[in-house]
DNA sequence: ACAATAGTTCGGCTACGATCAAACTATGAA
DNA sequence: TTCATAGTTTGATCGTAGCCGAACTATTGT
């Protein structure tokens, strides 16, 4: 008898609604209380315990006890990259739900995705970037460009120290509420990050919502869209 | 009320044994009639009929009548895709299941994936063009170097027309029985086409599983690793 | 026309697993 | 200590979905 890996195993697990649930809310990177993801799942504490108890051990989740409380969180990048790519089958086939997509305005505008950022604002700043050259499609995988290495250098982003990882510089994510791409990868994280940093948007605690001052996003879009001098 | 995709529609539809092993068994890209599926699926052909259809209404699967037959086979990339990101989950979290793996050790030498090679043979070559600098890891993803691009155009490969579309040159896939990567993408589905229209290896009828001659597989070796003269 | 094979529909059986209430343990606060 | 909150265990209920045998339709071959 010869052996193979149990993808029944590992999609039965995501098959369940409120461990779908579960899964998609910690998407945002953010890590999640056990009562957070049973309201999120719509059941009860117990019903949850049970499904994360499986979500655990079957390692798509990582757990971490702190005081009385137990956080959870996506258990690796691969786990990651499969609810992604399921993501993309289910929208390309038209398949949505009816719970807990991107919940309201305020989260279609802008919001985090695993760790970086989408939404409305994220979909432009793409679009801009594909519309100067900054990326451009190669091969079926998304390239900065050379141009783009210049833009990004004298904006201040390390780059370089970015690309020495086995993560994807930059990766395109189909976005659920735009349906168009928007920048994930490292540098997408990093952008992320950096935009928090500066003080232009604040991430809401236990949610996926990204809020932009007015300021903050003016700034924001100027940083992505001016051109380079010379 | 808002909108997400479901995936936990399309998980669960992979996440029942008996709908895995279909799913599965077409990866190879060949189509399949019904009562194939059933019998790879090990489930009498009135459940493999509610199987599919299921798959085909949820756009896993696309069927094709031909006579009194009726050919199935996996809708789109995506679906490869989100497949091969389960696989990935699985075997890191070292899910293994009985039934359906690489059958045997034909399979586990030379098999086709999808459409592109895989089993020892790829996951050899692989290694030996990861080593020889032809292929590198480089931002998480698998790129083609310079040196690469000399010796696969003075082997009479066009890479060139296979840079164009959508899909990748080259990515890593992970082998199942091998657990190590092989070549996929547009270059390694070409390698495989290659090899069969060399006469070096023939797909088995009905089978994921590939047959190289013995004079083939020299062929096909010395074809990988010969080194570029100068 | 007849037989043979591929696939489907129907009906009923069965089992698995999702669910919750209630009782329990563990941590932190007053 | 005592109370409150976070999380878990237990046990019982209940729906759903997978499964098959038997009967049916459709296509091909003789």
């Amino acid at each position: 008898m010869k052996y193979g890996p149990d993808i029944a195993l590992v999609a039965s697990l995501i098959g369940e609604p409120a461990r779908a649930n579960m899964v998609l809310a910690l998407m945002s990177g953010q890590a999640l209380s056990a009562a957070d993801l049973a309201r999120e799942a719509g059941v009860t504490p117990p019903t949850a315990t049970g499904h994360l108890a499986k979500l655990v051990s079957a390692g798509l989740l990582a757990a971490r006890k702190q005081g009385r409380h137990r956080y959870f969180e996506i258990a690796g990048p691969d786990v990651g990259q499969a609810v992604e790519a399921l993501i993309a089958v289910a929208a390309r086939a038209g398949h949505l739900r009816a719970r807990s997509g991107p919940k309201d305005e305020a989260m279609r505008h802008a919001r985090s995705c695993y760790d970086h950022l989408a939404g409305r604002v994220a979909v432009e700043m793409f679009g801009h970037w594909m519309a100067s050259g900054i990326l451009c499609w190669r091969g079926g995988a998304l390239h900065l460009t050379r141009k783009g290495r210049d833009f990004l250098g004298a904006r201040g982003i390390a780059f370089d120290a970015l690309e020495n990882g086995k993560r994807p510089l930059c990766r395109g994510c189909m976005d659920w509420s735009e349906k168009r791409h928007h920048l994930a990868g490292s540098l997408g994280a990093q952008i992320l990050e950096m935009t928090v940093a500066k003080g232009w948007a604040a991430r809401e605690r236990n949610l996926r919502t990204v809020s932009f001052s007015r300021r903050g996003e003016e700034n924001f879009v100027r940083w992505y869209s001016q051109p380079l001098a010379g």
